[in-house]
DNA sequence: ATCTGGCTACGCAGATCTGCGTAAAAACGG
DNA sequence: CCGTTTTTACGCAGATCTGCGTAGCCAGAT
């Protein structure tokens, strides 16, 4: 590396920007070229200057977060690279960093050696994830309804999964050996244990909850 | 690193074997313990002698593939790490592999530095995910049927959402400012045009595509 | 022994869906 | 300008859902 990598450390908080500071400041091949406390300061500082390096975005910061920075980054300015630094380990968050084309994630746990392999892989053109990053996203995410779904009977759940396969009352009596009024009993007390508006709120909770 | 770590290297073809063999010879340490060609005779081996290193285990093989290696891995040989590897950028895959407790995946075309990463990471005690493998959990599933929303008309669309939301042919017929049997049109339209099987199938074709 | 919760079953009236057609005005592309 | 697609609309008979209630039986808990 000749010149080296100018970086950006945006995030809220001063101590965490000087903790990253001297980290970076480590690193001979990286240079520290800027702080911004949010996103609108890091658009700033990109405007006042040409800068091709690197952004390392806290997510979680006021005025402007990081994801919108992020979006503002990659329509204004073409060769900045960004990394996306958070403690929040949520998978929409790093689907929509990833859909708006960040070049990097990782979570605020990480090692200096694993920002550096990070750093580097992304200054080269490369992209690069956490490992947790990657265990985030298979992780199950808890649905909401999750306690409801547990609080069905067996039967219940049983019925469900018919209903929302869109059988009707009538085809599910006979595949259970039960009456169909019994069937409906079963759709009825779903609707209102699961509070949800009709058959239609019964197959969206079973498809949400991957019962089919 | 005192003693190294030994490796056992499971891949069906054998010029793979040895180009791995090759790589981590450059490596000291680590030290290539035996290999396999497939998912029977990784079992043999850590049968037949006391190993505590990392399983390298390719997942497509004949006689016994990686993931069925890797439950009975899990299953019989609790000190043993194991790095998944595959060509295939298949979700459900990698869902599984980390399900059954897989310590790494990679996929076959990292560098040898990635490899070298994994490896330390893994006889460290934790884990290691290349980067694609988050990327390909983010990349949308081609769901079956993609080519079939597209060949939808808008209007039908809006109909689709409607319905899927679980109001009435009458009441999207109000919304829409159209008579309700003209909702049924639609509605039967939709059913053709997408080979699902009444509106269960609608709910759930439009569950699954996020349109909802 | 009582009580709670789950499973079973039934009635009814009105709204709705289903599956089968037909058809015409409007929009769009060649 | 003509053909295709889209959007609109209608009919009918039978099955089904909806929303309201009631109620007996059984097993496990208190």
């Amino acid at each position: 590396m000749k010149t080296p990598v100018p970086i950006l450390i945006a995030d809220d908080h001063q101590l965490v920007r000087k903790g990253f500071r001297s980290l970076l400041e480590e690193l001979d091949w990286v240079e520290v070229a800027g702080e911004a406390s949010n996103g609108k300061e890091v658009l700033a500082f990109l405007r006042s200057r040409a800068f091709t390096g690197i952004v390392l975005l806290d997510c979680e910061m006021p005025e402007m977060d990081g994801l919108q920075a992020l979006e503002a980054i990659q329509r204004e300015f073409f060769g900045v690279k960004t990394i996306m630094l958070t403690m929040l380990q949520d998978k929409s968050l790093i689907q929509k960093a990833v859909d708006l084309g960040v070049n990097g994630f990782l979570f605020k746990n990480a090692s200096l050696d694993e920002l550096e392999i990070a750093l580097r892989e992304v200054a080269g053109g490369g992209r690069y994830f956490a490992s947790d990053v990657a265990l985030t996203l298979l992780k199950p995410s808890h649905a909401p309804g999750q306690e409801l779904l547990a609080a069905l009977s067996e039967r219940e759940v049983e019925v469900l999964k018919l209903v929302a396969q869109g059988l009707s009352s009538t085809e599910i009596g006979k595949l259970l050996f039960i009456s169909p009024r019994t069937v409906d009993t079963h759709r009825n007390n779903l609707i209102q244990k699961l509070k949800v508006q009709g058959i239609a709120g019964l197959i969206h909770f079973a498809v949400r909850h991957k019962l089919i």
